[in-house]
DNA sequence: AATTGTGAATTCCTTCACAGCC
DNA sequence: GGCTGTGAAGGAATTCACAATT
């Protein structure tokens, strides 16, 4: 096993081709090839050798991938072979439509506290049963749930004041759902989740003239188009 | 202006700069420089000016920029002059949580309707009034609503057939929210956010020994230390 | 024959560094 | 003097292309 820094694009797609491999495994298949892998996802099939290679040598070459096996090398990769205790703060829509979020346990997470500074919210219970603490509490429910990741779903405002404590109580991993910047102490992996962004940046799509739109897909159609008609042409 | 094709990441920037300066504006702050705005995220100020030079010329020499000129100038480049009407589909937790969410408004953007097909919320309406419509009629209320960015908010396994339905009725721009890979025609385009994904690379950060968690803040630290210690000796 | 693993080539993105301007 | 705009340099990510392996 190699030791270079692995980019977050990286680890971004080694959690889909788990998925994906979850998903073959279940449907009963054996053996992937990056090739077949890369036509899922269209990403180029170096790039997805690539991804692997950094970790080590998964592959049988002339066969493929062993589903099983990668799959486990995948899970242990990505931590995931361990539980991880989620605590979200904001009790708010976006904040118990995650506690409720089904899917998070496939990958060993489990939602364990709501965080809220409304008095009429804590002490209750999320429909599916997650206590709701006082926002002061962090620290000591952190530890007391062996809390090790945390969701920010509180307004931006709110949110650096929310991170510093996060941070204060050990928490070394977050996901932050709040549009503000923020600003995260050495060791803190803050990630980033902002739908207002996503959809502006949609809509400068939107606001270009169509034929200018030349998306990734474009090109590959292109590229693949002249392909096409070169080898019509015989060279 | 140039017309170099800009890359998503750069429109991401874009949208993150126009909120900031929708703060300092109302904060009756006049100029900002690039160098001030990139600390507010720490990024390079060179970013920024490249960012912003894509498009024109906006800054002054000596000055900065014209925070409410920038504004104006921003909002005109992500398209957000022009109002954008959404549609949800999936009248779940999550669609509903996003439906309701406000923020969304300052950008220019109403959720105007949502789709579903379970046949006990067909019908009905949100707790915030929008109305949710069954999702066979999702190419019909395209229409009549002017519906021209789409939310995917649905299991994964219907994500895709969602897509085609949403792309038939015309839809240019979609956010997804399915942990699928998705395939959009040409001229559609598709940005998938991954909570799943986002939490599993936070997982691999967690994963890694403590003193191999070089983050980007980390790196930049030990060079500023570095200058500083320079500094100190003299050189 | 098929497919991996990986250096080399390429493309894309960021940062530097400085001329030009206010 | 301070700050922008940008060509050039540097760095990172992707893709090519092929030797190595089963």
């Amino acid at each position: 096993m190699k030791r270079e820094k692995i980019s977050e694009l990286t680890t971004n797609r080694l959690s889909v081709y788990l998925r994906c491999l979850n998903e073959l495994a279940s449907a009963g298949i054996k053996t992937v090839s990056s090739q077949e892998l890369a036509e899922q996802f269209n990403l180029n099939s170096a790039q997805i050798r690539k991804d692997l290679g950094y970790f080590g040598e998964f592959g049988v070459r002339g066969t493929g991938y062993y589903i099983e096996d990668l799959r486990a090398d995948l899970t242990k990769i990505l931590g995931l072979d361990k539980p991880h205790r989620v605590g979200i703060v904001g009790a708010g829509r976006l904040g118990t439509a995650l506690a409720n979020y089904n899917g998070l346990d496939k990958s060993n997470f489990t939602v364990v506290a709501l965080f809220d500074n409304d008095e009429t919210k804590v002490g209750g219970r999320t429909g599916g049963g997650i206590p709701i603490f006082d926002v002061h509490k962090i620290t000591k429910v952190v530890r007391d749930q062996n809390i090790d990741v945390a969701v920010i779903a509180v307004p931006a405002r709110a949110a650096q004041r929310v991170l510093n404590q996060v941070m204060t109580a050990g928490v070394k991993a977050v996901l932050n759902f709040a549009p503000a910047p923020l600003k995260a102490r050495l060791g803190v992996k803050v990630k980033t989740v902002d739908l207002t962004t996503s959809l502006e940046s949609l809509s400068y799509f939107l606001a270009q003239p169509q034929s200018k739109r030349i998306t990734k897909a474009r090109r590959d159609a292109t590229r693949l188009e002249e392909a096409i008609e070169n080898t019509g042409r015989r060279l």
